[in-house]
DNA sequence: TGCCAATTAATTGAGTACAATGAAAGTGAG
DNA sequence: CTCACTTTCATTGTACTCAATTAATTGGCA
């Protein structure tokens, strides 16, 4: 079911098309607009969100390949390529094939990545006050986002 | 509340910069999957996503300026602008300046945008299979999703 | 061993997103 | 009336996002 009907007394023939009636849109919607409330968080530490939640995957595992990076992300060699090239310009991490198998190129956090970590552990705390949800709504929304992108949220 | 804590016996410092305890995340995630998985069916109708969406608004209204759009769609000029002559060089809409005001846009939907909202109809259902959420999980990620867009689920 | 299919990243091209700036058109207080 | 201010859209530049293709490497198997 991916058109959120509302009990429809006069049904239209098209109304399936209307835009609220459609989950897809406030979910692109929504995520976009959380993008944007971190943005001035995150521009003070030189990360946008995509480097911000790929950065989060290195401090987690500080080691990772670009295939792991991707299959965590839903993002491919496409985005994560570029994006790897500017965190290493940057810095914060190092770019390197495996001497084992040349084919895999290994992520890892530098120094400066790490220091960067405790500020950016500031930065969870400083949105709770950007999304008015109770506790309880929070973590069923979690759950069935995490349902919809088949996996178990644990 | 924007970090998903489930109870934390063991609590780190850092736990609240784990992907797995974003809701940020799971969020952009799934935006960008439900988005691939309309891609064939509108891709068949030569259609990006967001190309649809903004053809969804203005078949629903048949008349409307880009700053209304944006409105709708949480989307800006820079983006509206260039999406709106494409969709005009496929023939589907209509550019022209008010009369009464020369700064304001107004977009209509042609004939054959008209043709094309009758092959459009077909996509809400095809895209039903394609999440496995119940009826009911549904309407509630949508109102929370709302919430969070500030908007009256209606 | 030598070749072929699979794996892994990188590259390319089209299309968003969005902040910042620009330009043209209205508006309104003095 | 007029000039500063606002509104509306367009433009520019940076950064994704992803499908499709390419290139290098590896592993399997005849």
């Amino acid at each position: 079911m991916f058109t959120a009907n509302q009990s429809s007394s006069s049904a239209d023939t098209y109304d399936c098309l209307k835009l609220a009636n459609q989950l897809c849109f406030p979910l692109y919607a929504c995520s976009r607009e959380i993008v944007k409330k971190y943005k001035p968080f995150l521009t003070e530490l030189d990360l946008t969100y995509t480097q911000y939640i790929t950065m989060m995957v290195l401090w987690e595992r500080r080691q990772m390949n670009v295939k792991e990076l991707g299959n965590y992300l839903y993002l491919d060699s496409g985005t994560l390529t570029p994006l790897l090239k500017k965190l290493e310009q940057k810095g914060w991490i190092n770019r390197h094939r495996a001497k084992e198998d040349e084919r895999i190129l290994i992520v890892t956090v530098t120094e400066e990545g790490e220091k960067l970590k405790e500020r950016a552990a500031k930065v969870p705390g400083k949105m709770t006050s950007c999304v008015n949800l109770k506790p309880e709504e929070a973590r069923e929304l979690y759950r069935l986002l995490y349902k919809i992108l088949g996996e178990p949220a644990k």
